[in-house]
Parts: C-alpha cells; sequence; structure tokens
DNA sequence: GCCAGGGCGTGTTACGTATAACTTGTGGCG
DNA sequence: CGCCACAAGTTATACGTAACACGCCCTGGC
C-alpha cells in the first residue's frame, strides 16, 4: 500500500545536480551511446541535417534506435539552444465567443502540422486574466496572432518587437508584420442588398457598441449600398455585445417615434437572438412584421425560431491564414496580405416587408 | 577589475554560439554585472530564497536593477535547470463548446496567478488535431487535466506517466491522481423534481448518445427520482449531440405511438434547443403544450424563446478546481476530491402539463 | 586568544540540445 | 607523387538558469 510514498532512493548527489524527474527522460546522448555514434550525429540526423554528413545507413540506425528507446527531445534544450519556441499566441478578445473558438481552431490545427503550438491570451475584459500576456504567459514566444478586437492588449504587444500578424485589422493602419482579413465590407453589402432586394427601404442598424475596425467598416458599407437605393433610410441603434443587450437596443429601435423600422441588420447573431426576443415580445412576427438578420453565423444562428440569415464567416480558416502568416514572417518569406471570402446565408428570418407591395415600386419619396 | 569586457551590442561570434535573436535578452548576468553582484544572487533574490544568504539591501538593489532593465526570465533555461514547464495540459472534448471553454477560462485564470500556463489539447473528434498530444503539443508539460468526455485521448494520457486530474469521472474509477466532479446527479434530480413537482409524469429523456460518465449519471439519477412518483412513465429517446441531432430525437420522440409525452428532459441546452424546435414545428407550443429542460446553462439557453428551463453548471469554477488539485498534486499535497455544487434555474419552458386538472393532485391549479 | 558559527556572498557546475570547428580516410587530378 | 576536395564523422562549446559547495569576515563564549 505504498501509493503515495515515493522510494527516496537517492536520485542525483552531483553538485548543482537538477532534481531527478520521476521517469527519467531518454536524451539524445543515450539514443548515441545505443545507436554507436556521437550525440552530434544523433541531433543532426534527428533534425534532417544528415545530408553529406552521416551515411544513409547510419542515419537509418539512428532512426530506428530513437524510436525504440522512445527518445523525445527536450523543447526546453532545444529552445535554450535555438532561441526559438515553436509557440505562438493567439490574442482574442474573450474566448467564450465561439467565432474565437473556431479561429483557435483552425490556428492550432495547421500550427500541429508545423510543429508549432498556440497558446491563447484572452484579453483582459474578457476573462480577468493578468493585463501583460508576458507576465502571465507561461511560455515564450515567437510571435503574435492579435485579432484587432483586442485592442487593449495591443499596445503591450507593440512594445515587445515580436513578429506580428493582425486579424481583421484596419488596413490604413500598418504596424503588424503582416495582417489577415475576412471580406466583411462584402458581407455587409450582401446583407443589405439582400434585404433592399427584398423591398426594404427602413432599414436600422443595431451596431455594436465596440471601437473595432470589423465593426466600423460594416457600418461604412451598408451606407455605401443604401445610399444608391432610392427611398432608403438607415437608421443606427448602438447595442453593446450580447443577447440582453441586444433585445434592449431593439426594443428602442422598433418603439422610437416616427414609422417603425421593417428590417433590423444586427452586427453579431447574438445581437441578433436579443433582436428576435424583442420583436416577439411586441407581439411582431419574424419574418412576416419585421426581418432581422445576423452575422457570423454560428450554432446559434440556427438554433432560435426562425433560423437567422446571416453572413457567414470562415472562422477556422481565418485561424489558419494567421497562423500561416504568421509562419511565413518567421521564415522571413514574403507575406500575402490575405483577405478571405465571406458569403450571406438566406434562412428564415428575412422576407418581404408588410408594405412591400406599396413600398417596392414607388420611385423615390 | 573584469578582463572579459565584452563589446556590448557585438553579436557574438564565438565557436558553437547561438544565432543572436533581434532583441538582445537581458539575462540575469546583465542585471547582475549592474547591480555589482554575482548571478547566483540574482537567482536567489529573484527566486526568493535569499533569506540569510544576501543582505536586505543589496536584494533591493538587485530587485530595483531587475526591474529597470527589464529582465525577463528565460523560461526555457529555467525549465531545462529545473525539469518543471509550470505548464499544464487541458484535455477537453472540443473547445467551440462553450462550456469547455469557461472551464478553460477559469483554469488559465487561476493558472496566471500561479505562474503556470494552460495550453490546450482538444481531442481528435471535435478538431482533427494530431491524435498524441505528446507529438503535436509544442511545450512540455508538468501535468494534465482532462475532461472524461475525452475519452480517446486518455488512453495515451495514462502511459505517459503525468501527473493527471481528471474532471468529471467516474468515482469508481480512481487511475487518475486526483478527481474533480459536479454535481450531476443532484442537478438531474432537481430537474426531475421540477417537472413532477409541476404535475408532469410522462417524460421522455433525450439522452445524449455518448458514452461518459456525465451522462449515464443523469438517467440513473432520473430513473432513481421517477422512481418514487407513482404514475410516473420515463422513457430514454437516444440523441446525437447538435441542434439538428436534438431536433429530430425530439420529433421521434413526439411522434412515437402510445400518449405523447409532456416534457421533454434533454441531455444539455444544443440538443433542447433542437428539441423547442421539433416541438414548435409540429404546431406544439412551450410550456403549455410540452415542457423542455436542457442542462449547462449556455448563453444559449436565454437566446432561445422561450428561455430554458435548465441546470447551471459552474464551469469556470470547474476549471479553477481542477487547475487547484493538478498545483497540489505536482506539490506533493494531499489532494482534496471536490464536488462543485450546481442549481436549478427555472425559467419559461416548463410549466404545468396541459392535462394538470386531471393528473396532477393538488386542485385549482 | 582561539575556535565555533552564522551572515553574506561567490565560483562552479549541469540541465539537453544544436552547430561551428576540427579530424581522418579516400579518391581524383594535375 | 603530392595535394586537395569531399565524405563521414567527432569534439567542444554555449545557450541562461538554479543551487550546491565553498570561502570570508565578524561576533561571542570560554
Amino acid at each position: 500500500m505504498t501509493s503515495h510514498e515515493a522510494a527516496p532512493g537517492d536520485p542525483r548527489q552531483l553538485p548543482g545536480g537538477a532534481p531527478a524527474r520521476a521517469a527519467a527522460r531518454v536524451t539524445s546522448r543515450d539514443v548515441a551511446r545505443a545507436a554507436g555514434v556521437s550525440q552530434a550525429a544523433v541531433s543532426l540526423v534527428l533534425g534532417d541535417k544528415w545530408r553529406g554528413r552521416v551515411s544513409p545507413g547510419k542515419a537509418e540506425v539512428v532512426r530506428t534506435v530513437a524510436r525504440e528507446l522512445g527518445y523525445r527531445p527536450n523543447l526546453a534544450a532545444r529552445s535554450l539552444r535555438t532561441g526559438r519556441t515553436r509557440t505562438a499566441l493567439l490574442v482574442v478578445p474573450a474566448l467564450t465567443t465561439e467565432f474565437f473558438a473556431r479561429v483557435y481552431t483552425g490556428a492550432a490545427r495547421l500550427a500541429a502540422d508545423h510543429d508549432f503550438g498556440v497558446v491563447l491570451y484572452p484579453s483582459p475584459e474578457g476573462t480577468g486574466v493578468a493585463p501583460s500576456p508576458f507576465d502571465s504567459a507561461s511560455a515564450a514566444l515567437d510571435g503574435v496572432i492579435a485579432s484587432s478586437m483586442a485592442a487593449d492588449a495591443l499596445a503591450a504587444l507593440r512594445g515587445a518587437g515580436l513578429p506580428l500578424v493582425m486579424l481583421d485589422s484596419d488596413p490604413d493602419d500598418p504596424t503588424a508584420a503582416a495582417a489577415v482579413n475576412l471580406d466583411i465590407a462584402d458581407g455587409a453589402r450582401q446583407l443589405a442588398t439582400h434585404l433592399t432586394g427584398l423591398g426594404h427601404r427602413r432599414i436600422t442598424h443595431l451596431a455594436a457598441d465596440v471601437e473595432s475596425w470589423t465593426f466600423a467598416v460594416r457600418a461604412r458599407a451598408l451606407a455605401d449600398v443604401l445610399a444608391d437605393v432610392p427611398g432608403a433610410v438607415l437608421r443606427r441603434q448602438p447595442s453593446a455585445l450580447g443577447v440582453d443587450a441586444g433585445r434592449r437596443a431593439a426594443h428602442a429601435a422598433l418603439t422610437a417615434p416616427g414609422p417603425r423600422p421593417t428590417a433590423l441588420l444586427c452586427d453579431d447573431d447574438i445581437i441578433a437572438a436579443g433582436a428576435c426576443k424583442a420583436a416577439r415580445r411586441l407581439g411582431l412576427r419574424i419574418p412576416q412584421d419585421v426581418s432581422v438578420t445576423g452575422f457570423d453565423d454560428l450554432a446559434l444562428a440556427v438554433a432560435v425560431e426562425p433560423e437567422l440569415t446571416t453572413v457567414r464567416l470562415p472562422a477556422e480558416e481565418f485561424g489558419e491564414a494567421g497562423m500561416r502568416a504568421l509562419m511565413a514572417v518567421l521564415d522571413g518569406a514574403p507575406v500575402e496580405a490575405a483577405t478571405l471570402p465571406v458569403a450571406l446565408v438566406p434562412r428564415g428570418s428575412t422576407a418581404p416587408p408588410p408594405d412591400a407591395g406599396h413600398n417596392a415600386a414607388r420611385p423615390g419619396g
């Protein structure tokens, strides 16, 4: 019954020796001894730098022995020697957002294919983690992928001198080594065109009350489209993020003085879900009395009734592209500023407005 | 007078030297030189092991100089020396699940307070990451926190000999160093009692089609409660995870031969959202015609109409408790097997059954 | 007057790896 | 025949840190 009682058989008594780990690690020297070569040869072979330095036969022996012994390189030692960690930091506004969880997933998947790791740094507003990523992150970092939404963390990042890839940043602010963007403007244009095509003219934009390029560009694109539609009236109702905030904002929009909007164009699916609740509580049917649109195409979009017309963002691909760009920067390769396409997903929450017969044909006015 | 006065800012040209990094790192030796002490003294002071070895005055000087120079210890070197990485691995079935994102957040927050880091390993089914966490994770690990839902990754973990804390594991399977559980059984009992208290007798359990203790225990607890209620009939309808799977399962349950169930008790909120859609498409009102309950209390629970009666799981605290247990194990401290309480959250998706007047014992309901 | 002992520090070493620099044997070629 | 290029290795070294093993000085007790 000696479960907890670790036998204290003297591990190492060498002066300055490190405390012995539970399982004696297999080192490259062990492999070298077993294979009858020097440690340097092992390093060369396993590092795939043996061409012209080690004979193919011995290289094969080394690989075989390493596998049989279950050798795993000590990453701390490697990092100490090379100065690289093969670890990237992903800075997101809040992990509990499904969108950023998917961005992480994509980045981590691609990273794993290249023996890279990804650690997360949700910025303070979301989670209360310490303000400086470099105090709290236990890993040393080769580079950073940062969402432009994580505004408060960016200041600390800029000063750190780390290779930086920005996700969805303002193209006019080229402080980053590279940038990857979603074609948010196109998504917003498609939504606006979809609604005006159905006949909507009085549209209220439930605008996320967050200072970020990704939201600013929506507003601009909407205004651009509606400016070309005779008789279209675009109003703006600010909303915080979250279901309840969306509900309150939609209530305000739907009860504002003047003619009621026939469509609520929401900055994300979560706000849209709240908007649906507000409409229903006012006795309005969706989409017969009022159309509602979202943005992002989260799982939530098909969980509500009716399912949301929204814009699908390729979140995993977004994370992958960010990671790819970072690895390119680290390799010193030229970085391609990528813009990923998005797609309108029409569902049940949009329909022609109730007064479509009168309004759609009316020219101007 | 030190004879080895290296030219400052001069990249090393010594044989075997590591490639110069872009930003010249400040090392403990730099701090030592600037503070007029030895490197050993710096290590002692900053490691808070200086009592009786360094005078308080010099210790203060060292701390000040370190701060002024912006010294940050090289974590790779420290790990190489100590054999510890201060990094834990959190194994979850799928990060895109809001529940596990919150678990991660809690674990990471507590970890940061103790200079620990947390890296994620979403198991393959969720994300397609490589099957072995130790091939893909770029960080060496001190220990693992694993959800019992990540069943396929557990086999690899057991063999690794790493300290392991299990989240929501079967208490009868004590292979882990420590275990932290949610009181799932109590939550299920509260739900069942809530429904029978409202008068429901024909209840169908939309049971997640996943082999995991957390789901198995729900079924057992429900059966226990309903066995004590005269006339209660509990049926079981398996369902995969996801909104659409829940919708299909609920459709099957509501159109099965025999009297229709008056309540659908779903294994999580997402299945419940699907169940609501199925009911509505069959022309049934919620909760007047059929009650629906969820589990987890995700953001989704209040995004749907009506809002879901569900069981709130303290996800962040769960992650915190797991991390706390792991750190205790690493310290060799005794581990307290924690069980965290859960709470029923009654909302709009439950009400007395339509035939409550006939069926329930209480008059005038 | 001398030694014990504690306070205050420094010198040195090893962690495991990657790679520059060196060594040795062999064949080709002027 | 002498020399060089090249293959096939090995040796040595440094990355930055933590901590062991000593030294030195001062104080106090006998």
